[in-house]
DNA sequence: GTCTATACTTGGATAGAC
DNA sequence: GTCTATCCAAGTATAGAC
């Protein structure tokens, strides 16, 4: 068993240390996918965001890549968490794009998908690291079809809809939107476009439509 | 005023070297953004695909980035003048997914927005590339607006639905699409996803909602 | 116009002092 | 664990021969 002496002490600080370094390791390399983007994100540069020395990088997270791999897992996991927390009250369509433009704007602002789209964009360039990023990026997917079967699982729109493909196509609409809106940083047109996505479905919940997307729907496999 | 002579003859042959010599550049310059993204594409990775040496991207092109961007006006001006030919004819919604979804098979197939992706990305590590880039994205988004006005213009769904914010959607939802594609070279996703928004574009046509669409719509403005 | 050779810079990665 | 110093590879860009 461990005392409570000099040597626990000891070690628990380094370890503490070591965390504090590498959790400001990974910051500064959010920070810099995000203003310098994959080309740009050298250990030296991060480094020097981060404040510490350039070989921290390797002793920490091997190489480069790895810091960026670890970056993208923490934002992965900040995000998704967020997500799950903003759907869990969400019944309709209607309410899902309420919430959808909220909390795209969020990730807009703060640069959360350039991150993603960034790696993605840059694992051309780095052998093996596309199945990384593709292993990082399914429970993207994954709780896309998740949010979208329980909206729209018991409506009959249901089965018209494969959850996979709508999954994946807007998985890939906000890579895309992101993209461009970091391009030029105008904003406008990606937030002008989820106003208007809201505006159609709450006139298509108006219109019969509503009977369509099932607005309130209990499981249906509780009735027998 | 130039003879046709010894001197004139010569020119015209540097010219035509100097020609060729760009035109492989070029298009070397687009494999290579294609097979390793835009952090891979160096001038020595494209002179050695372009089979000639490092030193006249410099001569040519000015820079690296001097010739990305040939490569993308290249590829930009090719697949806007294939699209214009293609939705020449096109009249209903359910058309233009049609077309749209062979038109994405071929630009998924030749890699032809990977290029144009990886420029997007790769714009944040290099100081006012972005907006050289966005310059060059407008024509698209200008494209998709002109078509999306032909098709939905004489609809009652027409003012429903800003062809810009929506032509901005379609432009991020391609490029996002293409980079998830390229990631793990599973293109089946994405050619289910339009398979699908097809059918239900044939679906909605079939149904009263038909009427709304405007399949065949006429110049309104001709009728006194 | 094209090539070779080279100067210069940046970046990945490691060794060893502290 | 962190820093300094350093090696080496790769990249941009230019000068000058052909």
């Amino acid at each position: 068993m461990a005392r409570p002496g000099t040597s626990s002490r000891l070690v628990t600080e380094g370890a503490r240390r070591s965390a504090a370094t590498r959790q400001v390791l990974v910051e500064a390399a959010i920070e810099s996918l995000k203003a310098e983007g994959f080309a740009g994100a050298s250990a030296r540069a991060i480094a020097g965001r981060a404040g510490c020395n350039q070989a921290l990088v390797f002793y920490h997270f091997g190489s480069v890549v790895g810091l960026l791999l670890a970056a993208l897992d923490s934002v992965s996991a900040t995000r998704l968490e967020r997500y799950s927390a903003a759907v869990e009250h969400v019944r309709s369509p209607k309410e899902l794009l309420e919430v959808a433009a909220a909390i795209f704007r969020e990730d807009l602002d703060a640069g959360y998908v350039t991150v993603l789209a960034e790696m993605i964009a840059g694992a051309s360039s780095t052998p093996g690291l596309g199945a990384e990023v593709a292993a990082r990026i399914a429970p993207w997917k994954q709780f896309a079809v998740q949010v979208i079967d329980s909206v729209l699982g018991g409506s009959a729109l249901g089965p018209l809809i494969p959850s996979g493909d709508l999954a994946h196509g807007v998985v890939a609409l906000y890579l895309g939107l992101e993209l461009l809106t970091h391009l030029d940083g105008d904003r406008v047109p990606a937030v002008s476009m989820f106003d208007h996505a809201k505006q159609l479905a709450a006139l298509a919940e108006a219109l019969g439509v509503g009977g369509l997307l099932g607005a309130t729907a209990p499981t249906p496999t509780e009735a027998p």
